[in-house]
DNA sequence: TAAAAAAATTGACATTAGTCAACTTTACCA
DNA sequence: TGGTAAAGTTGACTAATGTCAATTTTTTTA
């Protein structure tokens, strides 16, 4: 990443599996032992924001969004995709799960015993620095769409999803979308209605193309400029 | 902090000081021999958003902004009091400030050597807890400031943010506002018209009195009613 | 597979919030 | 201390975006 972090992004870009990579056998048998796999549909709810946590999620494999709720608002903070850590606010200092995770596609996710965690952290610092990093590129993912979301106009922040749908969730151009109308508003801090008037305007303009769920980006420097100009 | 944490505040709330009190008196001096001391003038730059860094912050004492900058946008992100990390990104993985910070009154800061702050995080888990704990609150006052900034209108956002700097900055209900107009619309995401608008508005109602740079809080109830209504 | 429910779409309209320009007040500096 | 620059204020206007209701399409379920 250069100098300047805000290039927009709804999801990380590295995967973080790579964090078990420097535990040794003994370790990595700690984590077998302290972890439960379970399976969500599409559509499930994985943890539910308010609820007390005693573990962090991992997600082995599918799509889940994350979001934040109170009242009618709904604001989903970020999408994650596979091989990512969920809940890393419940390692140590925050007993609550401060939002909602639910599956945007069929999904595997393994539910680690925080204190396993813990375990781990204090005994390998190479475990411990990845962890950092995770955290660090969380906290950098979330102002880089704090920064789209309050800086930018409706286009503006619509091409940044796009193009991170694009870039980092699906790494084509092409790709069924998961997410409803509804979703995408919740992501773009707009009105539904908004969304569907924005799509309709790119496609008018050859930026994207649909048909279904499909999407495909035909512009893909038009797209960037217009998320450059906001 | 209860099981919902989106009280939509500006500020973090607990000091920090105590990550310090979990070291030996040998892990004091390789920290004292880490740090260097400097002064700085109300409205001064600390550091400048996409420098390079090899040293993480601490505020002994005044007030400083953190703030992002693309164009001619600003946001800022938050206000940190004295008693506080700045660039707990620079820890690990990332090696440039994604933020400016700047001085708001006359400020005494810090500047930590990362390795001195490696090492300790290392050798002494009770204080690589107390980083985690740091890192966790303020992703969590981040996800507090972006779901009021995209998910309330003008008033509910300009309220949420004389809340917090009446209990979590000045901790009273009159305080001398050392931020422009300017700066509370670049904290609020609005324009600086219209924070003079709903100050006015505010003041019609009776909901706070100025004169000059001073406010006072007339009406904490209406004001925290506001911020709920959004 | 038909009926019902949910999601998507559209247009008209209302509201919110930003922009611009003029002006006033305050702060700063020589 | 006076002059200049910056900050604050105001009103009129414009643009952006949300709301609502009606309609169509898609999905789900009995």
């Amino acid at each position: 990443m250069g100098a300047t972090p805000y290039i927009n992004h709804c999801s990380n870009n590295e995967e973080t599996g790579s964090c078990f990579k420097v535990l040794t056998e003994q370790e990595k048998l700690l984590f077998e032992n302290n972890r439960t796999e379970i399976n969500f549909t599409k559509g499930e709810t994985v943890i539910k924001q308010g609820t007390r946590s005693s573990d962090i999620l991992y997600l082995k494999s599918g799509l889940v969004k994350i979001s934040i709720q109170k009242g009618d608002s709904n604001l989903i903070i970020c999408v994650k995709t596979k091989n990512h850590f969920i809940g890393t606010e419940n390692i140590y200092g925050y007993e609550y799960h401060p939002y909602t995770v639910t599956a945007l596609e069929d999904s595997t996710i393994c539910f680690i015993d925080t204190n396993a965690i813990r375990q781990l952290i204090k005994q390998n610092n190479n475990f411990n620095i990845e962890l950092y990093r995770i955290m660090t590129n969380n906290s950098l993912l979330v102002y880089d769409r704090f920064f789209s979301l309050t800086q930018k106009q409706l286009h503006g922040r619509f091409a940044d999803i796009l193009l991170c749908l694009s870039d980092r969730v699906f790494k084509s151009k092409k790709f069924d979308l998961p997410l409803s109308r509804k979703d995408l508003a919740s992501l773009t801090g707009m009105a539904p209605e908004s969304v569907i008037r924005i799509i309709k305007d790119f496609k008018t303009d050859k930026i994207i193309m649909t048909k279904g769920k499909r999407i495909e980006i035909l512009n893909e420097a038009l797209l960037q400029k217009i998320s450059d100009v906001g």
